[in-house]
DNA sequence: TGAATTGTGTGGTCTGACCACTTAAAGGAA
DNA sequence: TTCCTTTAAGTGGTCAGACCACACAATTCA
């Protein structure tokens, strides 16, 4: 017997499915999906099949349900899916400390990117990090910052918050070409 | 009518379930974890429900199914969520920017750590950054370096390195108490 | 001993049946 | 007519049962 390949499991081609008729019908935050019925009358796929692919889609925080309304797709913006891996992720021992640091690493960095930007003022340090950190206008730090803070506690030390600026100033992260 | 507040979904309460079960139990990567009929007697939840909630710890890449065997717990080093989120969320044009940035700055920090605990020699950037960031022994680091190095792409930059090395040599992260 | 067979347990999938809820249409009272 | 009530249809939420495909270990048989 040659190869014979594993078809993928319906799950997953639900999945790649409905995302597929998202894009092609130019479906945008707000917007309705199908109902799992028809989705599965249209994928040919049984309507649990369906389901396990939405209800992942939705703990993703892609799409949001309404019983007795349909479902719906969502701002990305808000997504889920980090405290989710959070919750896992974050349940050693040693990830605590690792915590602090990877805070640590994010906050000097989005200094050094609003130093970059000239956008931040010294004066404005007064301000707690996360302050600073949405002026930054960079979603995907903001995302991992919230949550990395999340898990870190509140810790506002300011003589820290100093050195960190006094750092970033050294540093020019090249602009990307 | 008083709140009345809406019990949480089967499928919400199966995952938190199952994550307090793996906590209860001490499950590492590579346990396995009961049968989704076993879930669904003991957590008297329907095993549909029960493998929503699977299906979506699946898709996050925390557990992994195999047919005929059961399910088990995996490696948080290769979950799936971001490839699976950057299809819905990197399509756009700026986060592609983001992506470099946060890139960038994980990199200095990853430095920065290494230094601190004088792990890193000068010799050792001919390697590349990915392998340095192994060094720092922060799983969490890690793992968002990874993330995110998968949809930035490789650049192997020396220069650049060269002045990340040099810029993480000024900071000095204090040791946590 | 060693190979084939069987049995049991597991995930993968589908179907049909309810329930709870929302919305809009249909109906009747003023 | 207008307004309220009732009804109907559509939708997600959940469950139970039934198969199938597969992996593994126990059993059987040559």
């Amino acid at each position: 017997m040659t190869g014979s390949v594993r078809p993928p499991s319906k799950f997953l081609a639900a999945i790649a499915q409905i995302q597929e008729m998202i894009k092609r019908d130019r479906l945008g935050p707000g917007d309705k999906i199908p109902s799992e019925r028809e989705l599965s009358d249209r994928l040919s796929i049984g309507r649990s099949s369906v389901r396990e692919a939405l209800r992942a889609l939705e703990l993703l925080g892609l799409i949001e349900t309404r019983r007795g309304e349909g479902t719906f797709l969502r701002d990305f913006k808000d997504h889920q899916l980090v405290p989710l891996i959070g919750t896992f992720l974050f349940d050693g021992d040693q990830t605590k400390e690792d915590i602090h640091d990877v805070k640590a690493i994010l906050e000097l960095g989005c200094l050094a990117v609003l130093v970059r930007n000239e956008t931040a003022d010294a004066k404005e340090l007064t301000n707690s990090v996360g302050q600073l950190i949405e002026k930054t206008d960079n979603r995907l730090l903001q995302s991992i910052w919230m949550i990395i803070s999340n898990y870190a506690g509140n810790d506002p030390d300011d003589e820290r918050l100093q050195k960190l600026l006094a750092s970033a100033r050294e540093i020019q992260y090249s602009k990307r070409q």
